[in-house]
DNA sequence: CTGATTTTGATAATCATTATCAATTAAATT
DNA sequence: AATTTAATTGATAATGATTATCAAAATCAG
């Protein structure tokens, strides 16, 4: 299911499925839901096939993050992060904890009367990106 | 006005407002609305003080913005950027055209039907960070 | 003034990412 | 199947932004 849509994109592009993307793309499936720094996935593609190489690993990544397999965003440390993106239109959304640190996600979207707003200025919005930064409940109930 | 608010900042924090600060502080206000990176306001403060060093950029920045004299964000390129923030309470939101790259302002905020449903959930909201991708009103036009 | 504290500027160090390039692998052509 | 062509890889150098270091200068408190 989510292999068959890779690939599919992988084609769409005329990006040749090697073992080591394969790998990555493996090590992305398995932390769903986590968000990984390149030397992170560098490090889990080692465990799987010892001999992959950074560069590689850099190259992967971006590639993937341009035809949408992956989406690739910041988080304050100063370094990229990726995350398995399915098939969504627009983005979802992250909950930052300012105490424990926690992302989590919001899967609904409840931007339209924002987009609306804008169209009517004459934008035309095609994708937005929306950190929250707060408690989570943990946190906020230990307060 | 934005002096008052700001040396009272400094004050708060007994950070004291040296030539070098004030010239950089001078820099931000000049260029309200804009988001410069530290290298940018480098360049415009040696302008006014020609031997102002770049660490003294660096920390300052990074110090103002710990006190919310700055807001400070990055726009894909890989850098930090910084702009003057007022006292908004919560950080207005930002549309980049795709096709000129222009950033505008969106200063309504209209995130409270969402904030509303994550604090029901448990969560306590501090702030949000909110960026459109799409086209602006002239490249929109344009096509 | 005097000694303590903060701030500064030059520069070295760090860290993530990108570029380079020869070697390997895979695809296309003969 | 052998040969040519193109894509991909891995090692490593280069880059670029940011941070750390540290001695000198400025400012503050007594
Ligand atoms: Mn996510
Ligand atoms: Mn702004
Ligand atoms: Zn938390
Ligand atoms: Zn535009």
């Amino acid at each position: 299911m989510v292999w068959k849509r890779i690939s599919q994109k992988l084609e769409e592009n005329e990006y040749r499925l090697t073992p080591q993307r394969e790998v990555i793309l493996q090590v992305m499936i398995d932390n769903r839901g986590k968000h990984l720094s390149a030397d992170e996935v560098y490090i889990e593609a080692r465990g799987k096939s010892s001999n992959i190489g950074i560069a590689t690993v850099y190259r992967t990544l971006e590639k993937l993050a341009s035809i949408e397999v992956l989406y690739k965003t910041i988080f304050e440390g100063g370094k990229y992060r990726y995350e398995l993106s399915l098939g969504e239109t627009h983005q979802h959304h992250h909950i930052i904890c300012l105490q424990c640190g926690n992302i989590s996600e919001v899967e609904e979207d409840l931007l339209h009367n924002l987009e609306i707003h804008l169209e009517k200025k004459g934008y035309k919005i095609l994708d937005h990106e929306l950190k929250f930064y707060g408690y989570c409940p943990q946190c906020n109930s230990k307060k």
